[in-house]
DNA sequence: ATTGCAAATGCGAATCATTCGCAAAAACAA
DNA sequence: TTGTTTTTGCGAATGATTCGCATTTGCAAT
């Protein structure tokens, strides 16, 4: 049990119990480059030849996310949670608002951001959310896309 | 029809037609200081006297979105789509983590991140969206709710 | 104005992600 | 091993959002 002791601490830290879902879980999210949908990490896990039921991958992930071992976020235009390991580290995400795949951009530019908003409003600023969406290399620009505020229209015709 | 024939404009230039409905629903999104959900939204109508049924005020609101009228976007941990009236300027929120109010506040701080972005991969930006979350006046900052990465938990017990 | 057609609407049913209830199966402290 | 507390499985329930289709409306051409 060497690699598996580390989630072992991990949990018992939170007060969780560990169990052989949460490894997997776990283990299953670490390796994931970009974030997955609970759907998804099922799928994956049943692939990997693990015995588990959907709603238990839910009820893992929302624990893990509840005690910030796991990160939950929404895909603009997309109406599901997508989950990734927190490593920690603090980063953001670039979105293709076509293919709606997501992949990380280390590094945060908002720290005078909040500390601005602090000090203006009477907010006590617990954290943020950051993602950049656009047209990701496969997908490309091609598309006379206009740029809205908050998620452009798919390409409609034209 | 005098106010009403900026909605007018607003509607032909996207090809969309100009019903009452959308009328009362840009409006009504105008008038409001935060994001509302769909459903607030159709309360709202209905309170103000106006016959509408729940699937137009999703759909007209989606076809707003998509058309860059109306903003959409996601509260993390709640599920469901608030949608605003997009003033064009570019704006972003704070959100309290315990009662989901949303504010806006004017500015942004990432022109430079999203040059960095384009300089550094290959992905054409097209938006972004950010919010910083925590504790607004009204909930205080009195739990000692640790700082995930990306939405903290409810202080739960405690 | 009238006509005709495409777009918009109402209504309820359908969908889809997510959550819940409850009994059975772990985990772990004693 | 025993008892207590969590977790899990399964399927049913929920809740937001979407869809189908018949009806109505907006609006351009007549």
């Amino acid at each position: 049990m060497g690699a598996k002791s580390h989630y072992n601490d991990v949990l018992k830290e939170r007060n969780l119990k560990a169990t052989k879902h949460r490894f997997a879980i776990l283990e299953a999210l670490e390796n994931c480059k970009i974030p997955v949908t609970a759907e998804d990490l099922y799928i994956k896990l049943k692939r990997d030849g693990i015995s588990i039921s959907l709603s238990t991958v839910y009820r893992c992930l929302e624990t893990l996310h509840k005690k910030g071992i796991v990160i939950k976020s929404n895909i603009p235009d997309y109406n599901k949670a997508v989950f990734e390991y927190n490593h920690n580290e603090h980063r953001h995400h670039m979105i293709c608002i076509k293919c709606h795949k997501m992949q990380p951009v280390n590094g945060c530019p908002l720290e005078e951001f909040e500390k601005f908003i602090e000090s203006k409003f009477d907010f006590t600023v617990k954290g943020h959310n950051l993602e950049v969406y656009g047209y990701c290399s496969g997908c490309g620009s091609k598309e006379t896309a206009s740029n809205y505020s908050c998620c452009p229209e798919r390409n409609e015709g034209s």
